[in-house]
DNA sequence: AAATCGGGGAC
DNA sequence: GTCCCAGATTT
């Protein structure tokens, strides 16, 4: 992994602000852009929202790309471009949490501050019994104590990475190795044969369904139609087409008073629905239930954009997989 | 304290 | 389908 061949604060921040609740496999190739793309704070200072948001297309939550974007600039502009190199001054940054801070600490600046990501709440709760949920504030606490107590404050940085990557190969969540474990002798969970039920985790999280239908337009002159997601909720800064939620019988959706105002500024040449079965597109909190419209019309406003250049804006997958699939564009 | 925020991979 | 990933922030 690239991103332990360095100490470079600017580096180990970028790879941790990727890697949260994010796979090494899925990260890796956004690390490789974006310090390509961005070899210094000062380089990803200098962007544009919108410039980070497209790198980080896909890989969800968006918050950490926006985060990112308007740390660099706190540490160029407040900080005069030195990265902070305390533990406390780290939390100070968008985005960075106590994990981050801990990690940029230890691995960057020798600071023993104790990590306790998901592998090290696995690793020191079935290694000492314990059953407190981890997510829980007692259980965020309390492990966090523990690993601090813990940690060889000689070298931080590899303390830190070794109980992580220990709980990522070894003491993994499904099956892990603990047959040829070196802590099988004294590790608790193993001798009361709680491996299975640790860590323990307070209650799943219920889905909800949303019904979302976008207005594809497609004028004459090869131009559509997209629009900035402001606000709160899901993908925000990113662009999507024009969109009404709402679950419509499809054969009276165009008549609709929604759809109506939607459309009422063009002349309307066809309506198609694009896909009969809603597309489902799985967030963790919701399930999108998805029609496509493509709406064919002589003539968009000035706000319309050339079809080509869709592609140069951030979008979510889902906009994303249709583009590539109805636009044939990459 | 609980809810929200993505997308993908392993099973 | 379920779980969970080198978590943080908002409500």
């Amino acid at each position: 992994m690239p991103w332990r061949q360095t100490t470079d604060p600017y580096r180990i921040w970028l790879s941790e602000i990727i890697l949260q609740q994010t796979r090494v496999a899925q990260g890796l190739p956004y690390y490789l852009k974006f310090t390509e793309t961005f070899p210094t704070v000062h380089d990803l200072a200098n962007a544009s929202e919108e410039e980070v948001l497209k790198l980080w297309q896909g890989l969800g939550y968006y918050s950490r790309g926006r985060n990112l974007h308007a740390a660099a600039k706190y540490i160029v502009e407040d900080c005069e471009g030195i990265f902070p190199n305390t533990y406390k001054e780290l939390l100070k940054l968008k985005g960075v949490g106590d994990y981050t801070a801990s990690a940029i600490a230890s691995i960057s600046f020798n600071e023993p501050t104790a990590v306790v990501d998901g592998n090290v709440y696995r690793v020191l709760s079935r290694y000492f019994g314990i059953d407190t949920p981890i997510n829980s504030t007692q259980g965020i606490k309390e492990f966090k104590a523990l690993a601090q107590e813990l940690i060889d404050i000689e070298q931080p940085a590899n303390f830190n990475q070794a109980i992580m990557e220990f709980g990522a190969i070894q003491c993994k969540p499904q099956n892990p190795y603990c047959l040829h474990c070196i802590f099988n002798d004294s590790c608790v969970a193993l001798q009361k044969n709680s491996i299975n039920t640790l860590p323990v985790k307070l209650k799943k999280i219920k889905v909800k369904n949303r019904y979302l239908n976008y207005l594809v337009f497609k004028s004459s002159d090869h131009k559509t139609i997209i629009e900035r997601r402001t606000g709160k909720g899901i993908w925000q800064g990113l662009y999507q087409f024009p969109m009404i939620e709402g679950e419509f019988d499809v054969s009276r959706f165009r008549e609709s008073e929604l759809f109506l105002k939607k459309t009422a500024a063009y002349t309307i040449k066809s309506i198609e629905q694009h896909n009969i079965k809603p597309i489902v597109h799985k967030l963790s909190h919701q399930h999108l239930h998805t029609i496509f419209w493509i709406i064919d019309v002589e003539k968009l406003d000035d706000t319309a954009l050339e079809i080509k250049t869709l592609t140069s804006h951030p979008v979510p997958v889902l906009i994303e997989k249709f583009i590539v699939a109805y636009f044939n564009l990459k």
